[in-house]
DNA sequence: GGATCTCATGTTTTT
DNA sequence: CATGAGATCC
């Protein structure tokens, strides 16, 4: 039979478990993708279930496409009516499909993403009299997610201290403004149907029919408004199976709760258990390095991780001087494997924020190398797209507010601050929205309004055109409705000012309008949808050849041939955050570990004597886990000879020369004066402020105790001035220029 | 009404 | 350092 093809045995035992519920712990590479694939063959030809009564769900929609894709290819395509994507998307395609048994819903409603959540936060803040600086929407919306993700909703929330008790009545205004703009926000996906699941049990019937087979990919990283999601569908039958490594779960800030896993065991006592622990990925020399690190978290269900591809390529841990020494290392190491017949898709950097993406960028530039970057500024969090999405989406859906606030005025049109208060006044003393309102004023003529002249004028003409693009939407495609906005509002001429940014702006509308045209089949509708559940990772293109920079985050699921790791220091990795609760450590080592085991042959790791966190540049410490690597796995020198080396180098930097010397402004700039203490106004003479540091970065001193360094910063503090140095020996000293007596040397 | 500037503010990871 | 809010100027 095809889908035993090439299974082990766990494998197998996974793919022809008998129907009910089946629990599979996956080890990184040991083939859950496999297995979830051929699973669905085997419900298919082999148990006769039809594609329609299986739903499948995967973390990202590329993950879905391929799964789709691959099985596809093994059954010759009869697969109609499969249901495989995200929960997201799964959950939207329900809700869309019961709009009629949802309150304040209908069938156009939208996804609010993150920032329009903040509007809408802002929004309820003012509508309730509360000082946002008091009260950080970030923060409020963070009580309303969690809230969400256990299913809790304003009425139920309960407050136990202040806080909290705002937080409860913002929750219930925001979730109020939702309902007028017809607007759902992500958690509002699958919280609205688990309600309607508990409310309706014909609806929930309905979908037990339907999906009599239930797959989850990636079970560790669901919340528990999912997982209630999937007990509630699987209760007629319990055909369940869910593949998860709890080591792999890094999503519990986002409410991702691994211990589904433990709750999973116990709402289903007769589960199956798998356990898939032979890896097809890995060098066994990686693997062992990467348990060796994993085996410091406690509370694991152990796996006994193996492979075929004994040996292997030692582990490379290299510390560069700065970030941008450490970027151009990577780049240059890259370079020369490319020579050994690598090809430039092979390689992967990653890093633990997306800020690091920008030295590696640039040193990609410089070296004239293909790389293709993973998230950072998203496209679809543009400006010029948002922009363009708002329109598509007004006009969608005329109620929703944020999407109105964002381009009544953009392009300016003669619509700013006043004229837009008055116009939401009049609108609502005629039970208006501000969209009927405007186009109240294009279309008729005897209406009685406050406004005139120029106010006028804009007001009316900015209603005629939703007027017109309303009506259009049914008529023309997604495409042409867009060319229809962009070309009546003169949008080009507003964003493409000519300079090079503004021609990047225009480029990624038209990348937009492209994505219109690629299917041209859809509606508004789902092109909408689509658009608002866009995962990073999604957009990883594996048919460019080049290089992939991601953060580690967007790297789980996917394996490349050679993987480096950037900024492994404290603080980066694992992050400051982390370091007050054992949780969160945790789950930064198991991030360290899903970047560690994506490599296939071989593993570079790498950190940086000095990094600009934000600011100034400070020297770091090397990451506690590279510590938890064995010695004999890592190609080169342990972490404190390593370090040694580096202050050798630091030392003798070429600073002059060297393309990497740190832009140091000239002249140097105002430095902000601290309080003078006060013993020294006690002292009779104050020595006049400094204005300018005399030691430079680069500069050679000698210090009566610590022989010759070299000045790493210098920074007038007070009328002092604090000079860090770093000497061979001794290591790096902050010394006070007044105190330390340093002579500069020239070499 | 709109553009431009300054200042402050706060930064993990993303559906 | 990058973005956003508020003030100031046109």
């Amino acid at each position: 039979m095809d889908y035993l093809n090439g299974l082990n045995e766990a494998q197998r035992t996974a793919v022809t478990a008998p129907p009910g519920p089946v629990l599979v712990l996956a080890g990184p590479g040991s083939g859950k993708t496999r297995v979830l694939t051929h699973r669905i063959v085997y419900l298919i030809q082999e148990l006769n279930v039809s594609p329609w009564r299986i739903l499948a769900v995967t973390f990202t929609n590329k993950a879905a496409k391929e799964m789709r894709h691959r099985v596809e290819q093994m059954m010759d395509g009869r697969l109609r009516g499969l249901m495989m994507g995200t929960f997201h998307s799964t959950c939207a395609r329900i809700l869309r499909r019961e709009t009629d048994n949802l309150p304040y819903y209908d069938r156009d409603f939208v996804i609010f993403d993150t920032a329009d959540q903040q509007q809408v936060v802002k929004q309820a803040l003012k509508d309730l009299n509360l000082d946002d600086k008091k009260f950080p929407p970030r923060k409020m919306l963070n009580g309303i997610g969690s809230a969400k993700n256990e299913i809790i909703t304003p009425d139920e929330y309960r407050a136990t201290n202040y806080i909290a008790t705002i937080t409860q009545r913002v929750y219930e205004q925001y979730q109020k403004t939702l309902h007028a703009n017809n607007a759902m926000d992500f958690d509002d996906l699958l919280m609205n149907v688990v309600l309607l699941f508990d409310e309706r049990p014909d609806v929930l019937a309905k979908y037990q029919q339907q999906y009599q087979h239930i797959l989850v990919d990636e079970f560790q990283d669901t919340n528990t408004a999912q997982y209630a999601m999937l007990k509630r569908l699987a209760a007629a039958h319990s055909n369940i199976l869910v593949v998860g490594d709890s080591d792999q779960s890094v999503y519990r800030w986002r409410g991702a709760d691994y211990r589904n896993i433990n709750r999973f065991r116990e709402s289903y006592p007769g589960a199956q258990q798998i356990l898939l622990e032979q890896n097809y990925r890995s060098t066994q020399l990686i693997l062992d390095a990467s348990k060796a690190v994993i085996q410091h978290n406690h509370n694991r269900v152990h796996k006994d991780l193996f492979t075929d591809r004994e040996g292997g390529e030692l582990i490379v841990v290299r510390e560069a001087y700065n970030d941008l020494e450490e970027a151009d290392t990577v780049v240059n190491t890259i370079q020369s494997l490319l020579l050994d017949g690598h090809s430039p898709s092979d390689f992967a950097v990653m890093y633990r924020t997306n800020a690091q993406s920008r030295s590696l960028e640039e040193a990609f530039v410089r070296a004239n190398m293909p790389y293709r970057l993973v998230g950072a500024t998203q496209f679809y969090k543009r400006r010029e797209v948002k922009d363009i999405i708002a329109y598509l989406r007004l006009a969608h859906n005329p109620l929703d507010s944020v999407s109105y606030g964002r381009i009544v005025n953009t392009p300016t049109r003669g619509i700013g601050a006043k004229t837009k208060e008055n116009l939401a006044h009049w609108a609502a003393s005629q039970g208006l929205t501000p969209v009927e309102a405007h186009m109240m004023l294009a279309v008729d003529p005897d209406v009685q309004h406050p406004f005139r002249g120029r106010a006028f004028n804009a007001l009316s003409r900015f209603g005629a055109l939703l007027d017109a693009w309303i009506t259009l939407r049914e008529q023309i495609s997604v495409g042409e409705l867009m060319d229809a906005i962009l070309e009546q509002t003169g949008y080009r001429e507003y964003i493409d000012d000519g300079t090079e940014e503004g021609n990047d702006r225009w480029a990624n509308v038209m990348e937009l309008r492209s994505v219109a045209a690629e299917d041209t089949g859809v509606s508004l509708s789902e092109f909408l949808e689509q658009v608002a559940l866009v995962a990073e990772a999604d957009n990883v293109d594996a048919t460019v050849n080049a290089t992939t920079l991601l953060t580690l985050h967007a790297a789980k699921g996917l394996e490349f041939p050679v993987v480096f790791i950037t900024g492994l220091e404290d603080g980066i990795l694992p992050h400051s955050r982390s370091f007050d609760d054992v949780e969160s450590m945790a789950e930064e080592r198991r991030l360290f570990y899903v970047g560690m085991t994506r490599a296939e042959d071989q593993l570079y790791l790498s950190h940086s004597f000095r990094r600009a966190v934000w600011g100034e540049p400070e020297v770091m410490t090397p990451s506690r886990f590279l510590n938890d690597i064995p010695f004999d796995l890592v190609d080169g020198v342990g972490t404190g000879k390593r370090r040694e080396r580096t202050k050798k180098r630091a030392s003798s930097w070429n600073w002059s020369s060297s393309s990497h010397a740190p832009a140091r402004r000239v002249p140097p700039p105002p430095q902000k004066r601290m309080p003078t203490p006060q013993y020294l106004e006690e002292t009779a003479a104050p020595p006049p402020p400094l204005t300018q540091s005399q030691f430079r970065t680069g500069q050679k001193v000698q210090h009566a105790k610590f022989g010759i360094g070299t000045v790493i910063e210098s920074k007038l503090v007070g009328s002092d001035e604090e000079v860090t140095v770093a000497f061979p020996e001794t290591g790096i000293k902050r010394l006070a220029a007044s105190f330390a007596k340093l002579e500069k040397i020239n070499d």
